[in-house]
RNA sequence: CGGGGUGUAGCGUAGCCCGGUAUCGCGCCACGUUUGGGACGUGGAGGCCGUCAGUUCGAAUCUGGCCACCCCGACCA
């Protein structure tokens, strides 16, 4: 068969390439570096929107949209983000491609058509959006201001992985700006709180959430709070970042406001995103070598009906039935496919929606129509039960949120399984590549320390967790004095 | 960008060493039989062999450049 998957066991990374491109969620494009999303995965991306989307407004965000592309003054405004940057930014110098004189049939770049000044393509826009911002803001009154956008961002990367890492992605970038440092602080924390909720809650996700060390920090932020993940493979993704960008863009914009009682003051601001990359970590998390596996609560299709049927007048049959269960499942709000398709065999489409991922499958046959049955079977644990018709719906509802709880589970317990707490280097290195996943060890607080142990080990400190116990030890490399333990992993 | 690998029909491949216009399976189209875990039969369509150049009477095959993808590094959400 040609739909076969790779086995996790024989080669991770093809395996997680073989679900991205057979399960049809995404396909390399004619652009290097560039996905194209097909209609499946986009689903899946539109489902997390909508919902990451109604978080933002509860929080009291609205969304807006700004310029694709920032003047290059604009963009080095701020020295930091802009140096963190420069290096994978996309850069138009050109207004215009005029017929090549040599050949009609192609064209070149108009050399009489040069930008006065390059316009960088947005890796990320803090910057135009602080430009912008110095004209919304006078006085407190005008604060907080709570924006949220939907976009493509641009960032040059050296190598490319479908949905993990993409020359072009899709992503929402909130940024927002406040009158005091405790406000955005909190607002930074607020936000981290709703991606981790998201991320667990929704994706069957479980996460760490913690602060960066500086390191690792987002470029041009005081501080960055993020949440990760853990990876089948034991390897740590970083699903979604809120940075606390403390006055650095104020400052580099020049945007103040007056206070109540007549001063001027920089204005305090956070942003904070995540990124089409969480598909990826959806894959990563819950597929097996069947195909993917969907958390019910984003899945595109949450319930497919399969008929087996002899006959045009056997389908009639089925199809009065399914269309039937599948009214009383959309009454629920339940997304579901009646594929009556007669194209392809029951066997066939079992295959195919176990490689989608589609939560939960029902079959019905003229044998189910004789009892008042159906076969019922869930993609998660692949087991199969034929049950009466009678109150399908709620059975089938009760169902859907048994599986998100035992996706995110089995994620958790898996979590638990490979994390380790380590108390020497020795033991920090044999964990790494003999167990892989988290490992929890002290540290001296350094970036050489940090440094060095990310080029020994391509281990590096995902994050030091919120709430960390803080208790006396010593750095597992330097031997130096710790206050407490951070999380070490290899990263995506 | 450095190291390694791969590129032949929509997908997976044989052929390449030893140059003579491409093999097989899946998929696709038509018709018929089928339909409770990726059906079967018969007939059919589809490939300037990644691309550009060179060697040659002749290149999938030999030589070189380029491009894309995969793996390992550096970089990163």
């Amino acid at each position: 068969m040609s739909k076969e998957l790779t086995s996790r066991a024989e080669d991770y990374s093809k395996w997680y390439n073989d679900i991205v491109v057979k399960a049809d969620l995404a396909d390399h494009s004619a652009v290097r570096g560039c996905m194209v999303i097909k209609p499946y995965g986009y689903g899946i991306w539109e489902n997390m929107q909508k919902t990451l989307d109604k978080m933002f407004k509860e929080t009291g965000h609205q969304n807006a949209y700004f310029p694709l592309f920032i003047p290059k003054s604009l963009f080095e405004a701020e020295e930091k983000n802009a140096e963190g940057f420069a290096k994978e930014c996309a850069v138009v110098t050109h207004y215009r491609l005029k017929t090549n004189p040599n050949d009609k049939s192609k064209l070149i770049v108009d050399p009489e058509a040069k930008l006065e000044e390059e316009l960088i393509v947005r890796p990320t826009s803090e910057a135009i959006i602080w430009n912008t911002y110095k004209g919304w803001i006078q006085s407190y009154r005008d604060l907080p201001i709570l924006v949220n956008q939907w976009a493509n961002v641009v960032r040059w990367e050296m190598r490319t992985r479908l949905f993990l890492r993409t020359a072009e992605f899709l992503w929402q970038e909130g940024h927002t700006a406040h009158a005091t440092k405790e406000e955005a602080i909190s607002e930074t924390k607020q936000m981290l709180e709703v991606y981790a909720d998201f991320v667990e809650n929704w994706m069957a996700v479980p996460v760490v959430k913690g602060v960066k060390s500086a390191n690792e920090r987002f470029a041009g932020a005081d501080d960055t709070y993020c949440i990760e993940a853990m990876m089948q493979d034991g390897k740590a993704l970083q699903a979604g970042t809120s940075h606390f960008l403390g006055q650095n863009f104020a400052k580099a914009f020049d945007v103040k406001y007056v206070t109540k009682d007549n001063k001027q003051e920089f204005v305090w601001a956070t942003s904070w995103g995540v990124s089409t990359r969480l598909i990826g970590a959806l894959i990563m998390s819950h597929s097996d070598d069947n195909g993917l596996v969907l958390p019910p609560k984003l899945a595109p299709i949450q319930v497919v009906i399969v008929p087996i049927y002899k006959g045009d007048d056997g389908l009639a049959k089925v199809s009065e039935t399914a269309n039937d269960i599948k009214k009383k499942l959309q009454a629920k709000g339940i997304s579901v496919k009646y594929d009556d398709r007669d194209s392809q065999r029951p066997g066939w489409k079992f295959a195919e929606y176990e490689l989608k991922g589609v939560p939960v499958r029902i079959a019905i046959g003229e044998r189910d129509l004789a009892n008042g049955t159906v076969e019922i079977a869930r993609r998660d644990t692949l087991t199969k039960e034929t049950v009466n018709i009678e109150g399908i719906d709620s059975l089938i509802e009760n169902l859907l949120n048994d599986i998100q709880l035992n996706l995110f589970n089995k994620a958790k317990a898996r979590n638990q399984e490979l994390t380790t707490t380590v108390n020497s280097y020795e033991e920090f290195k044999k964990v790494l590549d003999e167990k892989t996943g988290f490992v929890y060890a002290h540290w001296d607080g350094t970036p050489e320390t940090e440094e060095k142990i990310k080029e020994e080990t391509k281990a590096t400190i995902r994050c030091i967790p919120l709430n960390n116990v803080q208790e006396a030890g010593v750095c597992i490399y330097s031997g130096k004095p710790s206050t407490q333990r951070v999380l070490f992993a290899r990263a995506y």
